[in-house]
DNA sequence: GTTTAAGTGAGATCATTTCTCATTTAGAAT
DNA sequence: ATTCTAAATGAGAAATGATCTCACTTAAAC
């Protein structure tokens, strides 16, 4: 999800501790990859620190979150998913049957840096999604 | 949040019996605007149909999202909200706070033809969120 | 090594969502 | 208008997800 190091270096930088929980957490943030559930940290952070707690888990995501370093996305679940915090995620999602298709270039670049000084606000990442019926679900009868 | 009458004439096209506890869900949904959580469209709704049980709330939300008449949407709650199926959503989105400021022109749509073209997918309405630190926040000492 | 504010675990509590199944009903058929 | 039937519903239980509390622990500044 990350360059390894970046979220310990991050929360230090912060002012924040690095404690084996959180370091735990982290590992699997920057090594398991997008779109993990609060529930997926939990369950896989606790390979590596056993005692960890959930309330530790959501303290963590929601401080992470807080700094910018992670962000929660919408996804066909009821339970919260985060990505990265940088960057954009780009996204075609189905209305009746919930396939997500990705896609790279989505142009916003110009438009980031307007509002960024419209509204003296400092962008890191963007979300881009398109709704709709996908190809499967419309010609099915 | 969508021209009167238009839901429940959509659900009626798509062989679905239009009852009561229906009617009264999309009463409050062509009424009371964007952004409902499941709860309060349940609260609403039973002022109209006292009866209305949570869980036929929950399946007309759902039948409404699968027919791309509503859709969920990703706000600093843990509840579920939605908003109309049709149209953009443009957010800037503050991590640090949770504020959120709207703006007008995004500028996608002929990224959107593109998409439509090169994926077959029937395009109805996006999202498009920035994210990032707003100017209170960054101020802040 | 000491100190202390920050961080944590465990489990209770709360909120939201899903499920089950007996009962009701919209709308088609007659 | 009456009958019929698959679809829809209500009520509450159950599952899941998120938050809170408070006594205990610990990172890191000194």
């Amino acid at each position: 999800m990350e360059p390894s190091g970046h979220l310990a270096e991050a929360l230090k930088r912060a002012g924040y501790k690095l404690t084996a929980p959180r370091k735990a957490i982290i590992q699997v943030l920057e090594q398991e990859g997008e779109h993990l559930s609060s529930g997926e940290v939990w369950a896989l952070s606790r390979q590596i620190y056993p005692l960890l707690s959930r309330a530790t888990v959501y303290r963590t995501l929601e401080l992470l979150t807080n700094l910018g370093l992670i962000r929660p996305i919408l996804l066909n679940d009821t339970a919260q998913r985060y990505v990265s915090g940088e960057g954009g995620h780009h996204h075609l999602v189905c209305s009746a049957c919930g396939a997500v298709f990705e896609f790279e270039r989505c142009g916003v670049d110009q438009l980031a840096v307007e509002l960024a000084e419209r509204f003296d606000f400092q962008i890191r990442s963007h979300l881009l999604e398109f709704y709709g019926i996908c190809h499967t679900c419309r010609t099915r009868v």
